[in-house]
DNA sequence: CAATTTATTGAACACTCATTCAATCAATAA
DNA sequence: TTATTGATTGAATGAGTGTTCAATAAATTG
């Protein structure tokens, strides 16, 4: 059961190895026999720990997931008022931090493959409803704490992330990192009017 | 010159082959050899026309981008006063047929290539700031209709795509039909509200 | 210790891939 | 008509793919 279990040592290797030359090569360019070479191992060993191409492709994308929820997760269980835990939440969706848990590629690569794999839809799917609702518990009751209606929670919830979602999509297409980081000031900006946070 | 030489026909051909193929089995799956057997053609003949596989890449990625640019411009040539123009075009980016311009998971395969060729990013980034800057003259001369302050015209554009690009993103992440055209109507609605719009 | 399970090797499989090349076939031009 | 160019074939190449399998080494368990 423990990490430290040689299976489980080895998977996590394996995946972080997988996760490199993904970031380099590209998800479509990784290879059993390249993580193989890497690790300095028989192609045979990985298939040893993950039956199929499909599967490492799985736990990769578990592995991206839980770094995402995480992060969230610290936020949401930490002490304080529920306006500051909502400016602090805020700070961080629209941040370099945020932008910089998982390779952009990689992501976008496993992302795209949603369309085609309904176990992968679906894992994505967790997530982001997961985050939403997290989010949306927050706001009502950031909501409640300043008395005001908290029936558009939800709502305030979907929208931001909506400004989040589409705002690394488009920094993505900026060339300087100044550039980005002012239009994701903005777009946190505009977070902060929607809720009216200060 | 004309789109009906015989190389032209073919490219469109194989292009259209290649869309088809990468729709059903993704960018990634897609071969010159496949291509090849659907158009009942010797894989030599895929190589006249495209030199490399990444020729071919790049040819998709050109008509994707044409597709969006075109529809567009089309919007942005009509006659009409600039608040019936800002109206329509708000009303065409959130929509379903803005969407099925060209298919999500193709796209998105694409866009993913973005972080590790030059050339790919350089031509997202084209469409990118192409549309961003028509959208923005249209808001600018939309606010200069109204008598209202147009400096903050570009930054509503930045608004506006933030919005279009999370909103697809988004929705993708939603089981039915219903759920994504009432989030699509949603995400509609704040950018009316930002431009103020009625 | 012996028995058994797990980790790892190394060779082999059938397949697909992008790309090459020379040989034809068809169309166009002089 | 002949010369030339472009379209297409068909066979071949070498490299890489995921995966299988039996054999061996190491670790764990009884």
């Amino acid at each position: 059961m423990p990490l430290t279990s040689i299976t489980e040592i080895r998977k996590q290797e394996i995946l972080k190895a997988f996760y490199q030359i993904a970031i380099s090569e590209g998800v479509e360019n990784s290879s059993m026999a390249k993580i193989a070479k890497v690790l300095e191992v028989q192609p045979s060993l990985i298939v040893h720990y993950f039956k199929t191409k499909e599967d490492l492709v799985s736990a990769l994308i578990d592995y991206c997931l839980e770094r995402y929820f995480q992060i969230f997760e610290e936020e949401f269980s930490r002490p304080g008022t529920p306006s500051l835990k909502i400016k602090n939440l805020i700070e961080r969706l629209f941040s370099k931090e945020w932008n910089d848990l998982f390779d952009d590629g990689v992501f976008y690569s496993c992302y795209s493959l949603i369309f085609r794999s309904d176990d992968i839809k679906s894992k994505f799917k967790i997530l982001h409803e997961g985050l939403r609702k997290k989010l949306s518990l927050i706001i009502e009751s950031y909501l409640e704490f300043k008395g005001e209606d908290k029936s558009q929670a939800e709502q305030l919830s979907h929208q931001v992330f909506t400004l989040v979602d589409g705002s690394y999509y488009f920094i993505n297409m900026l060339s300087t990192k100044k550039e980005q980081a002012l239009h994701l000031e903005s777009a946190k900006k505009l977070a902060q009017t929607l809720l009216k946070i200060r």
